[in-house]
RNA sequence: UGAGGUGUGGCCAAGCGGUAAGGCAUCGGGUUUUGGUCCCGUGAUCCCAGGUUCGAAUCCUGGCACCUCAG
């Protein structure tokens, strides 16, 4: 089979190309140049190249051709310039999911098609299965703690029909001791974290200098709308959030909503976080093409152990009502559903969470004064 | 300027003569292919000036500041 493998400069997309390789595949690496000229622009003093320079030096390890792909200009319009807008909207995007969905998974496969290989292999710790109907999904896989088939419940039937994930059945600690026996050069390589187009976590900096817009300061709110101290621009907040309130009180202070319209940060309690149910849209479908009713597993978090629920429809989208209270749910990012077996059965996009499971009208979340 | 009260690190707050708890915040670190959570670590000589005492944030005197109640 020929298989383009895409490789990150990691560990896991190289022990990948290295299995397939092995397994007798005709294997090039490919990568995508997503950031040079956007960090060469942001961040004048980051290296930007040196994962894809990492990529080549495995693929000269390993024998194979690597192409450089420049999907610059797609990753912008795609990733980079919605996850700013929703910043800018008080809401928290989740930029890997679409990269995957938009970038990876499209763009990047598409290039290796037209390079005459029909299959993207790439180091996901994920499973990809399809059903006697040749429906496909994605799945846990071998590796539980740094599964990743929470970013993926947006690919699409097209593009699974062609993807790969070598490492399904094997863990990172797997992939490690594979990388040392076979002296992969970047068997040492720190795992990849944080925002990739973002250096050392200084997001809101990269979205003001992105935008060329700085958000203004305003104020901070307990739940009754009091006062209770300032904020520096809505961009620089999530829910769930606690640190860098700047709040003295005697129970920590988290934040309890954005509201974008008035331009203020909503903090209370922990038990204030607590949120009986959500509201999902852009809803994709994956192993499932009908979820009202299905009582599942839920992530809203691609750390989180994953959490019962019962769908149900509305509309286009599905709320989730949660059997356990859940925190820190913010709009913007993904929820994924799971079987039992950790089927990804699809996911949506977060629009607003509920205190109160019996009242969904009760929208806190997007800014809206609780109803009393 | 009549009476009473208060004054401890950014905020709150223990301490009641024996050599400064704790919480919140902040900052740093760990965990984490998003944000966040979580975990660990991190600071003061006690409004000022005298005095008593072996020794005071803790007692006394005098200032200063703020608060409350009066008028």
């Amino acid at each position: 089979m020929k298989i383009a493998v895409a490789m990150s400069g990691g560990i896991d997309s190289a022990v990948s190309a290295m299995i397939l390789k092995n397994e007798g595949h005709e294997v090039i690496g490919i990568s995508a140049d997503l950031t040079s000229s956007l960090l060469a622009r942001h961040f004048s003093n980051s290296s930007a190249t040196g994962s894809i320079e990492f990529a080549s030096r495995v693929a000269e390890t390993l024998g194979i051709p690597h192409h450089v792909v420049n999907l610059e200009d797609d990753f912008l319009t795609l990733v980079v310039d919605p996850f700013c807008r929703e910043y800018l909207k008080g809401r928290t995007p989740n930029p890997c999911v679409r990269c995957d969905a938009f970038i990876k998974f499209d763009r990047l496969l598409n290039a290796a098609r037209s390079l005459g290989f029909d299959h993207l292999a790439s180091g996901h710790y994920a499973a990809l299965r399809h059903t006697d109907e040749g429906r496909y999904y994605i799945a846990r896989g071998a590796e539980i703690a740094k599964d990743q088939s929470y970013f993926l419940y947006m690919l699409s039937q097209e593009s699974m029909r062609h993807i790969l994930f070598p490492l399904e059945s094997m863990t990172k600690a797997d992939s490690i001791r594979m990388a040392h026996e076979n002296r992969l050069p970047v068997a040492n390589r720190p795992e990849s974290q944080e925002i990739c187009f973002i250096p050392d976590q200084r997001y809101p900096e990269f979205i003001e200098a992105r935008t060329g817009s700085t958000p203004p300061p305003g104020d901070i709110v307990d739940l009754g709308g009091r006062v209770i101290g300032r904020h520096g621009g809505i961009h620089r907040y999530t829910v769930g959030q606690r640190r860098r309130l700047g709040i003295g009180f005697p129970m920590p202070l988290y934040v309890v909503a954005i509201d974008g319209a008035g331009n203020r940060i909503v903090a209370g309690i922990r038990e204030d976080l607590e949120v009986h149910a959500l509201r999902a849209g852009s809803i994709c479908h994956m192993k499932e093409t009908e979820l009202d009713g299905l009582d599942v597993l839920v992530k809203t978090r691609s750390t989180q152990v994953p959490v019962e629920a019962r769908l149900q429809q509305d509309g286009d989208g599905i709320i989730v009502f949660f059997s356990e209270p859940q925190c820190g749910i913010s709009p913007g990012q993904a929820a994924v559903f799971y079987s039992s077996r950790f089927e990804v059965l699809g996911g949506g996009t977060i629009e607003s969470a509920y205190a109160d499971p019996e009242q969904c009208g009760r929208d806190i979340v997007n800014g809206e004064e609780p109803s009393q």
